[in-house]
DNA sequence: ATGTTGACCTGTAAGC
DNA sequence: TGCTTACAGGTCAACA
């Protein structure tokens, strides 16, 4: 389900309610999930959510004992309920405050994760991630010189979370698309002077994906259960046979790295 | 080393 | 109305 604005979005949602608020309760209905739920996040109870970051896909609940770390995976969701409402289906943990709201953790494929990161520890899950796409260490420039010999399509390279982290399946076809490059380049053939349009589109798409409140495709929710409307942006994602929004010929799919991929056969060289 | 593929798991939609 | 198949927002391990 999310992208880097789906989770930027769900961590505004849940932030308000979280931040400064003490941890009454933690709930492990479903411990396995992509890796078992450690019981060291259970030291939570009691202590206070000092605050709520995001790094990569990944939502960081700091405390003053360690940082819990939530990662969606495809399908999860984060809901803020009433505690004494009643557990969903594929509710595996939560998280019960002082306030009588809780953190509600929903994921019916279980790819996503919840982790245990100590003070002073860096968790290996986030050790190897390369810049985050909003700041100004994502360049251009960057993809550029990671690019030069590399064979593979220009659409798995910046997916590649050693290379950016937070561009997802969606993005990555918008962006190829907002910069005309044919998503099956290889991305150590592409010109410089592409690569610093590209790195650009990659910011202000995703930038404008998060004031959007994100993409909804079947059951996106922002924590206080509103959709996101980016969906409407999209130029070529899921648009199979429509006419490309500059040139009318019909949008194609194509299978990239097991992945679904949209293009424009004239518009992307 | 780099690139590609399968695997994890469930729900939903499409095809027969 | 079934039943079967393919696919879905992500990431990692294993392989060539």
């Amino acid at each position: 389900m999310p992208e880097l604005p789906e989770v930027e979005v769900s961590r505004l949602g849940i932030a308000p309610h979280l931040e400064q608020q003490t941890i009454t309760q933690v709930k492990i209905w479903q411990p396995r999930l992509r890796w078992p739920i450690s019981n060291d996040v259970l030291q939570l109870a009691g202590e206070q959510v000092t605050a709520v970051k995001r790094r990569a896909k990944y939502l960081l609940l700091e405390s003053r004992l360690g940082t819990l770390i939530i990662h969606l995976g495809m399908s999860g969701k984060l809901h803020v309920v009433p505690t004494d409402s009643e557990k969903q289906k594929h509710d595996h943990f939560a998280l019960e405050l002082a306030s009588g709201l809780s953190l509600r953790l929903n994921d019916a494929r279980r790819f996503g994760a919840v982790l245990w990161q100590g003070i002073d520890e860096v968790h290996e899950a986030l050790s190897k991630l390369g810049p985050e796409p909003l700041t100004d260490e994502f360049t251009g420039l960057r993809l550029y010189e990671l690019s030069r010999g590399k064979t593979a399509p220009v659409k798995s390279f910046i997916m590649d979370n050693a290379v950016v982290v937070g561009v997802g399946n969606i993005y990555a076809n918008e962006a190829l698309f907002a910069t005309g490059i044919d998503p099956r380049r290889a991305a150590g053939k592409i010109s410089k002077a592409r690569y610093l349009e590209l790195g650009e589109a990659i910011k202000v798409i995703l930038a404008k994906a998060i004031t959007q409140g994100g993409t909804t495709l079947k059951d996106f929710l922002s924590a206080d259960g509103k959709p996101g409307y980016f969906k409407q942006e999209l130029q070529v994602y899921g648009r199979t046979g429509e006419p490309c929004v500059q040139c009318l010929q019909p949008i194609r799919a194509i299978r990239i790295g097991q992945r679904n991929s949209f293009y424009c056969p004239r518009c992307q060289k």
